[in-house]
RNA sequence: GUUCCCGUAGCUCAGCUGGAUAGAGCAACAGCCUUCUAAGCUGUGGGCCGCAGGUUCGAAUCCUGCCGGGAACGCCA
């Protein structure tokens, strides 16, 4: 397709003597017009000082002569319809889905999700992970190279609040011994340490003092703060227990990981980076991007780039998130040489990129112009935003639990339901839960916020993930059953006699549009692209399926071809779904 | 208050850098399993594209203003 693309564009330019770079409207027929490729012509016809009748008198006589591809055209007010011949379809179909390369391949770092170590992950995360993993694996279709990190900041006040909790109330408790999940036995002490620190605020508060003030001086924050103070001194058995929680936290992580097949080339980790914010503290101090306040405190004037007075180092002399940031971003132009670094963050998080990019930008910094903050929408319930002070906050495991068992329902409640060996049936259970969330997320614009309704999210028909999945995998069961038959499936030109049937070459027109999604996800970092095109495939091609007969076609040569072109669909829906991060069963 | 994002069918969402009668899914209703897996297919109803201007041969799409919803603006992360 793509070759006949950059041949009709060359045609057209040379014909109408454009200069070379000339954009030319050229598009995708809609399904509802005749044609498959359509050269919109109001504006060249404009620039050229011709009406778009005339002009398409022209081209309809002479591209037909350039390019043989082309069976038929058609002028549908100012729309030059072309429809290309059976013959190119055909061809077309000899060869599997090729995804089309970006002309400048990139090196590109990709941070995703960078979770903090004092809970385990939850239903944001979950949208920061598919987006992460779906937008890697689109870039690495257009030949790009990635480099999927991951920061753990892993310490802080959070991390000791969970600390102290377990201090406190574990009397020495760990998940070994109580037999839950490292990261959401540390999470649990996060909520006692809230509780804790809210009992304590209100018998203060009881008591006369201000909520405010209350805040400050109720034990457990007061004991938070030493706390920190301890980790930041160096003092050995806050260490080890520090090092000890985070452990636990990892090796939950971990395990989720593994069940989402996420996998990064480096893990940073706050802890071990901030110790470097003093010397980019230095370096900007020296080169007046930094101010030094009387107070001790480094500030960045960002006021002229609408950002304000961003403060960089306490006056204490301690560092800051952003100063962090900064930090990492150092860290990773000396450990990679790429050519694009790119965040996954949610877009609560925009004014702090924002300041990041433009300090970064005025240390000169390498890479500093070619940054990306991902940003994406935040995941809200039916109640409102989720809260962890709250209980309100789905959590991730859990979440996929569910998602796998309503799959196993909704297969056992199926009308045909199918026998599969226990481990198969385990793995396709799974598969199905995640497919379902996975195209539940990633279906929608990253940019928007989600409500997330649990009712909807479990849904497997109708514009769903597992619809994809079923419609593949009663395909490949088709493809199966015909090589049982011995029919056959090669590629070779299908001597056809009569020509395809219209819905056959509207699958193909579908097949056709693939790498235009492909593009668009990648330049619009946007998963949701691809989504759409792998439902709409599925969409025609069950209707194809249930009103075209193709395993029991008698004449041989329209069935070889329905069936080339049956396992070629079935090669984009695979892709398509690999590329958000889904599996494709063979049965289900 | 300043900045940013969002507003399309009852609900959830598409609608690409302006283009053909604004599309899907869910929900509602009516059909289709002795025929390749009914997690499917077919059909019906349902829309001042938030409002008002502007640019244009042409605006859901671009610009301005307004209305409504959300977020960010810490010596928190």
């Amino acid at each position: 397709m793509e070759d006949f693309l950059l041949r009709l564009r060359e045609a057209v330019s040379q014909e109408l003597h454009l200069p070379a770079e000339t954009p030319l409207p050229v598009s995708h027929t809609p399904f509802d017009q005749k044609g498959d490729i359509t050269i919109t012509l109001f504006g060249l016809a404009k620039r050229l000082g011709k009406n778009p009748a005339e002009l398409a008198q022209h081209l309809q006589v002479i591209l037909p002569r350039r390019l043989p591809e082309i069976a038929d055209t058609e002028l549908v007010k100012g729309f030059l319809n072309i429809r290309l011949s059976d013959a190119y379809r055909l061809a077309f179909l000899q060869r599997p889905p090729r995804p089309v390369i970006d002309p400048q391949p990139e090196t590109i770092i990709l941070e995703y999700p960078s979770p903090n170590t004092n809970k385990p992950l939850h239903l944001g995360h979950l949208r920061n992970i598919f987006l992460g993993q779906s937008i890697g694996r689109i870039l690495e279709a257009r030949g790009h190279t990635v480099i999927p990190v991951c920061l753990f900041n892993d310490r802080g006040t959070n991390i000791c609040k969970s600390m102290w909790a377990w201090k406190e109330l574990a009397h020495g408790a760990t998940p070994e011994t109580t037999g839950v999940k490292g990261d959401h036995f540390v999470g649990d002490y996060y909520v006692a340490y809230a509780k804790a620190q809210k009992e304590a605020v209100e018998a203060l508060v009881r008591s006369g003092m201000t909520p405010e003030q209350a805040e400050k001086e109720a034990r457990p924050a007061r004991e938070v703060l030493k706390m920190l103070e301890l980790w930041e001194a160096g003092d050995p058995e806050t260490l080890a227990l520090w090092k000890k929680m985070n452990q636990w936290v990892y090796e939950g992580f971990e395990t989720t990981f593994r069940r989402l097949d996420v996998h990064f080339k480096k893990y940073y980790y706050e802890s071990e980076v901030f110790h470097q914010a003093r010397h980019i503290v230095e370096q900007g101090l020296a080169m007046g991007v930094f101010v030094r306040h009387p107070d001790g405190s480094v500030h960045a004037h960002l006021e002229e780039a609408g950002l304000g007075d961003k403060v960089i180092l306490r006056a204490n002399g301690t560092a800051l998130y952003i100063t962090q940031d900064l930090a990492v971003a150092e860290q990773k132009s000396r450990d990679f040489q790429f050519d694009r670094s790119v965040y996954v963050v949610g877009n609560e998080q925009d004014y702090h990129f924002k300041v990041l990019f433009e300090i970064l930008r005025r240390l000169g910094a390498p890479g500093s112009d070619k940054l990306y903050h991902l940003s994406y929408g935040m995941v809200e319930l039916p109640s409102g935003r989720m809260k962890s002070r709250e209980g309100t906050v789905v959590d991730a495991d859990p979440l996929l639990d569910e998602m796998r068992e309503a799959a196993r329902k909704a297969a056992q409640d199926a009308v045909k339901s199918l026998t599969l060996p226990p481990e198969e049936a385990e793995n396709l259970y799974e598969a199905v839960g995640q497919g379902a969330l996975r195209y539940h997320i990633l279906r929608v614009d990253p940019r928007k916020k989600i409500v997330f309704n649990p009712e909807e999210s479990v849904a497997l028909q109708g514009d769903t993930g597992p619809f994809i999945q079923y419609t593949h995998a009663r395909l490949r069961k088709l493809l199966r059953d015909a090589e049982l038959a011995g029919f056959s499936l090669e590629e070779k030109t299908s001597d056809l006699k009569e020509g395809l049937i219209e819905p056959e070459r509207a699958m193909v027109k579908q097949l056709w549009r693939f790498n235009t999604a492909l593009e668009e996800a990648a330049r619009n970092y946007n998963p949701a692209e691809v989504a759409h095109y792998a439902f709409q495939t599925a969409q025609r091609f069950s209707a194809y399926y249930q009103q075209v007969p193709i395993l029991k076609e008698t004449r041989p040569d329209v069935r070889n071809a329905r069936l080339l072109l049956t396992r070629r669909v079935g090669e984009y829906l695979a892709l398509s779904l690999h590329l958000l991060g889904i599996q494709a069963p063979e049965k289900m």
